[in-house]
DNA sequence: GACGCTATCGCCACAAGTTGCGATAGGCTC
DNA sequence: GAGCCTATCGCAACTTGTGGCGATAGCGTC
């Protein structure tokens, strides 16, 4: 279904916030804060308040376009829908952030799906725990 | 290691406003939002400021006292960190929560560690996804 | 192109949580 | 028990994000 189908069906409409929005998050390369894209459209829009990025955001999730994701701090990251799935494992001891690959997920997810009938969305929030560096040392 | 031996060996202090937040947790039956350990804390000692409660639940957390988890809503949730592990199934479409036994999480951490050498924590936040009552029900 | 319906906008207030700062008070030593 | 060091407190400002409201502007129809 093209954008124009998918606002149309959902009787939301294209306004020239909603465009620029989009657009920043497509051009991002990778995931970024809904205060980063602020930045970028206000760059040639000054006027265009924080609460339309934010609201722009989610009617653009709701169409398909954009995905949010959680990493462990408080702060919703977006990327474009059409990038290669992947979750996330970060430290809580450096912050580091890993990608690893939905196969590396998949087990847990059917288990999920086989004994409570739930569909995990693995890559929606960051999996938080010490990474190899950051392991205490046994002893010593 | 006793209450008292962690605060001596961190250098922490055991105050009026600490024992108070640490009572409220204890007390609490599951997991409970900060605002309500806040609203417990403030029945008895109303001048206590809510960045007092955020600030002990933090050094409660790292003396190893109470844990915090991230359901899908911005809003942590703590509780005592000696009550049984488990994980949250929480339903993007209703809204609903379920508690899983770490077994069922097992399997994908320990691929975690084996491939990446990343100790997961599973029970930090809370897996999302659709329960099987919100699924779509294929064609109709 | 004008008209009307209503989705969306900008603005403001609020919610959850964090941070800086001067004042207070644990807890160690004497 | 007094004195000292500094962790912690209460307060206020700030951050990220949400929600209400009157004004504006898509977009479908004529």
């Amino acid at each position: 279904m093209s954008l124009q189908d998918a606002l149309r069906s959902s009787g939301k409409r294209m306004t020239v916030q909603r465009r620029l929005v989009l657009d920043a998050v497509r051009q991002a390369r990778h995931h970024v804060t809904a205060e980063e894209i602020a930045k970028r459209v206000r760059a040639k829009h000054p006027q265009i308040d924080a609460s339309t990025v934010y609201r722009n955001l989610q009617a653009l999730e709701e169409l398909g376009e954009v995905i949010h994701t959680h990493l462990d701090d408080r702060i919703t990251r977006w990327h474009r829908a059409d990038s290669h799935p992947h979750g996330h494992l970060v430290c809580r001891v450096c912050g580091g952030e890993t990608e690893v690959r939905p196969i590396a997920l998949a087990s847990m997810a059917k288990r999920l799906h086989d004994e409570h009938g739930f569909d995990a969305d693995l890559a929606h929030s960051a999996i938080v725990g010490i990474c190899r560096q950051c392991r205490v040392v046994p002893s010593s």
